[in-house]
DNA sequence: CGATTTTTTGAATCATATCAACGTACGTGG
DNA sequence: CCACGTACGTTGATATGATTCAAAAAATCG
């Protein structure tokens, strides 16, 4: 209940609630502890909740046709993490959501978040402003990759979120800013030799 | 006022209203006649409106540092188009949306929008799912870039968007599919000689 | 029609992928 | 706490999908 504190604040960014919503809202979430590696998603079987990280990482992923891997999102403390495609229309997901770290994470499924959503008008403005933000972030994601070369969105990574380039291991960077893991390779040992 | 029922059955795919709630809507929009190569929205400019097109075909792009133009964006018939980053947060747009037909939208002003959706829960409901089906959208599109060769790309998006891909020019196409013209044009010509 | 815009074609080049092999690190069971 | 196995990262050589530049051909439009 004490780490939980940080949801009620995140939502309390966009919304302000009361001392009694804030109870519903947290009774609303379940906690779930997932170890390295577990899955909290996988294709073919419906994305049933949306997921809060309130320790750790996770990562979503699509296995392409011959096999490799491709980062869709990253997820920790402080971010949700779901497939959303299969979340909001409740269809088999096509994605995988694994821990990468031991993690913490809470949980609201589907018609409790709907049921919050139509009894109270706050969580339907918090819930649209949250989609908002998505989008507006995958919009500037898909301009990122139409735009610039491997090289400048790894830079430009490296930049906005340094910290997550450390915790990461490198081919799943690698997947998600979409090169292989061997150019990713080549690419910081450039940067290495530059600098010295 | 005639032509204005196409916003309100779209409107009314996902939430219902009252007569008085869709004269109260219609009244939130107003109708913009824009020529061939005419702007809505420009960088550095904020994004005032969310435009729905009642007739015509309209495309958002940015501008690269070599002057490459990048499609983020098509809106035709009965979709929504607007500089997302720019409207939501109402900051300058880093975007152009032009029209690439004569065309006929309808626009809603940002404050009108807020001021509905405070108003009114349904609103907020219609905007949220709106959100959430871009950001579910754009997660697809995030998907098949990572996913998909060039070729790949043109083939899905000539299943999926049969008529759009005539009605826009083949420039266009090839700067939305992340390719140069030239490519673009020889993949066709692969495919007609295979074809004959 | 002429003028502009769009598409095509060819040749050279480049960014990134592939494959294969080796090196390193890490975490798990004894 | 060591050792082994698996997961991860690097390097080299080669291949390829896609871009670039330049110019011609075709289509569209006032």
């Amino acid at each position: 209940m004490m780490k939980s504190q940080s949801l009620i604040e995140h939502i309390q960014k966009l919304i302000s609630l009361t001392e009694t919503e804030q109870k519903e809202l947290l009774d609303s979430f379940k906690i779930k502890v997932v170890k390295k590696r577990q899955f909290i998603i996988q294709p073919d079987f419906v994305a049933k909740s949306r997921n809060y990280v309130l320790k750790g990482a996770l990562r979503a992923y699509v296995i392409g046709d011959q096999g490799q891997d491709h980062t869709i999102q990253f997820a920790i403390e402080d971010w949700w993490i779901t497939d959303y495609n299969s979340y909001i229309y409740q269809q088999p997901a096509t994605m995988f959501v694994m821990a990468i770290e031991d993690s913490i994470i809470l949980q609201i499924d589907f018609e409790t978040e709907q049921k919050l959503k139509s009894k109270n008008h706050k969580y339907e403005t918090f819930f649209r402003i949250t989609a908002e933000r998505t989008a507006a972030y995958m919009q500037r994601r898909i301009i990122s990759n139409l735009t610039n070369s491997a090289e400048e969105r790894y830079e430009i990574f490296l930049k906005k979120y340094p910290d997550l380039a450390q915790r990461v291991p490198q081919y799943v960077l690698a997947s998600f800013l979409g090169m292989t893991t061997e150019y990713l390779s080549r690419l910081r040992n450039q940067r290495n030799e530059q600098k010295s």
